[in-house]
DNA sequence: AACGCGTCCAACCGCTGTCCA
DNA sequence: ATGGACAGCGGTTGGACGCGT
């Protein structure tokens, strides 16, 4: 028996389709996405629907002209956390993760190789040996930073059930859960971040 | 005008984590 | 305990577009 499997669409979103989309979201909410392409009708995938909302459907989303302010986030959150673009666009609010990720891929890569470049070019001027506590720090930078793997070191003990939360890791003492709560901030203070790269 | 090349970004793919029967 | 369905994530791709020659 041939499988009856039906072709799903694939490319680009019509008009017609985002409207679609738009409407059972209303009506139903952002989730079960097979079930919410199956009521609109759609010949997509719940991964496909679920996409175009977050990305381009979704109310008060903010799309292109990233701020300067934006931008510096970006680079700082990027440092704390590597490509963790989910959590960085929970920084920015109305940005998407792939709307950061594209930028970072299209912009700030570049900008920072750059800037590495540049480093470089002026590092080999002199003759002057590197001391270790130098190489050390070109090291993390080359690997986002000392305080990502820390993250993921104290995630990694989280899921491993680790109960010792607040005990001390390599002289860094956080709490995970309070570093990832938002919730009562503004979102673009970055006072927060500052302290942290200082230490 | 036409071609080649680089850039941007929407969308897809594959993988992992979570939930639930 | 286990396996299937689904959600979510990051990496990658491909088409549209702009620009220089």
């Amino acid at each position: 028996m041939a499988a009856m499997k039906r072709e799903v669409n694939k490319g680009a979103w019509t008009a017609e389709e985002d409207r679609k989309l738009a409407e059972v979201i209303e009506i139903q909410g952002p989730k079960k996405w097979k079930t919410v392409a199956v009521k609109a009708g759609l010949n997509r995938c719940g991964k496909s629907c679920r996409l175009r909302w977050l990305n381009y459907l979704r109310p008060n989303i903010k799309r292109g002209n990233i701020s300067d302010q934006e931008e510096d986030l970006i680079l700082r959150l990027h440092k704390l956390l590597g490509n963790r673009w989910s959590l960085i666009a929970g920084r920015l609010p109305g940005r998407t993760d792939n709307e950061i990720k594209n930028y970072w891929n299209s912009h700030l890569s570049k900008k920072m190789n750059r800037k590495k470049s540049e480093k470089k070019q002026t590092g080999s001027s002199s003759t002057r040996e590197k001391t270790s506590i130098e190489k050390r720090r070109e090291v993390e930078e080359e690997t986002s930073g000392e305080v990502n793997q820390i993250v993921i070191r104290k995630e990694e003990n989280k899921s491993s059930g680790d109960e010792n939360e607040e005990e001390e890791d390599n002289g860094v003492n956080f709490n995970v859960d309070e570093f990832f709560d938002f919730s009562n901030e503004d979102p673009l203070n970055l006072e927060w971040i500052n302290r942290f790269l200082e230490t």
